[in-house]
DNA sequence: CGTCACGTTGAGTGCTATCAACGCAAGTGG
DNA sequence: CCACTTGCGTTGATAGCACTCAACGTGACG
């Protein structure tokens, strides 16, 4: 691995995509190619990356920020499959077009990769396909394991599943504790767990007056973990 | 394409191979050396192809009957993630151990793969890595249209949404319609669409009921689908 | 200061789970 | 051949959890 070449001036920051997942395996003339298709996006919360069934043109990397990936009922209903942050890809996608919508849910810097060139350097460094595939691999599981969510577990533990995940993903150490700062509303977190928002708000209220968690904000968005084990008993995943 | 080429006696029914998705895009050099790797499983129904958790060592074909994925929690409950039948692939899964138990629900006869030996195919062919990029991608979008089901489906739709689905996968054509014949259990509907086995005999009652669907055995297991279109209605997805 | 979005909380309803009984077919053993 | 058991599916009665509707408080913003 040459990892401790010297970083050249590349279009989208390139000491970040050299950190990127996808490129792990690559090496410096891999990663040179990578730069030159990798173009910069900036969003403002609220703002789509790309819709569902919109024609995949492009392969996303974030780079700052939260996007919340989401499906839709005709009828209106909607189901957030999944929410990314700092590192994580989108874009992933098959026969095409999207599979889902992707929001930003604050302000949000992506990095973009045409996709027809991306697929062209696949065919010519193998390496990243197969590092594609893993990724793809991932969240499979990552989708299993809300499969299991969504169809057998209880509101409460669906709380405390997504609060245990974000925890992991985004928490701040604290010194008595991990600290929260979630950038998403109740609603998206209703509609990631198929709860009401009410049903979140109670059921997080109920883990405050436990003792499992505190609120630590007037906007109710930065919540201090207090006893990260009893919510992950409370999540059903022991 | 050569596919017109006579198809030489490999050890696991070539011809089967041939057809195998994960093939399309393999000539007939890459196709002798896949069959090469192939070996023959037969399964009785019930018994386990493979468990949650262990070692990833093989990538397995459906050569006929059916297969249920499953994951548990630690107290028990069961969330079936999917049902394959002839043609379908399983075992595609990452980290080296396998994401979910797959079961033969009848009596199943399986392709088996070496992976590690996949591997080195897959790295000296790029298109069967490309492949099974495409495979996975596409699990990945059933994976959502499941999620959006459990989250945010009532029994009744997730009851006719799963009825669709297995006609469009296994259902004969009729002159009246199309024949289901389901070889799982209501158990195991039950734990696909996150729901008790008593619900999803209600629903299907009341889809009786309603005259959408007709059951034609004392087993319960062949079910007539009258009225397709009413059905995709009640499923929610229009 | 008024509006708006968001979060919380309460009251009541409804859908699905739970518990239970029953019918039926297939398998078993005397 | 028949009594018995077992597994599966259905149906009924009841309970409970989450949804719906509603009110209220707060902070952000113009």
């Amino acid at each position: 691995m040459s990892s401790t070449v010297a970083t050249p001036k590349f279009p989208c920051a390139s000491y970040e995509v050299q950190d990127l997942a996808i490129c792990t395996a690559l090496d410096y003339e891999e990663l040179r190619q990578l730069n030159a298709i990798a173009t910069h996006v900036s969003l403002h919360s609220g703002q789509a990356v790309f819709f569902e069934d919109d024609k995949d043109a492009f392969l996303f990397y974030v780079v700052e920020g939260a996007v919340r990936l989401s499906k839709m009922l005709p009828d209106g209903r909607r189901q957030i499959t999944g929410f990314l942050f700092s590192g994580d890809l989108l874009g992933l996608s098959v026969a095409g077009a999207y599979a889902y919508t992707a929001e930003a849910i604050n302000d949000t810097s992506l990095c973009r990769f045409n996709r027809a060139r991306l697929t062209e350097l696949a065919e010519r460094f193998p390496k990243l396909e197969h590092r594609l595939l893993n990724l793809a691999s991932n969240e499979l599981v990552h989708a299993q394991d809300q499969l299991i969510m969504l169809g057998q577990k209880s509101a409460s533990e669906r709380v405390a599943t997504i609060l245990v995940r974000l925890v992991e993903r985004i928490g701040q150490q604290a010194d008595d504790g991990s600290v929260l700062d979630l950038p998403m509303s109740r609603e998206d977190l209703a509609d990631f767990c198929g709860l009401t928002h009410e049903t979140v708000s109670r059921k997080i209220s109920l883990l405050r007056k436990m003792g499992v968690i505190e609120v630590r904000n007037a906007r109710h968005s930065r919540i201090h973990i207090s006893k990260i084990g009893a919510l992950a008993l409370l999540s059903g995943d022991v």
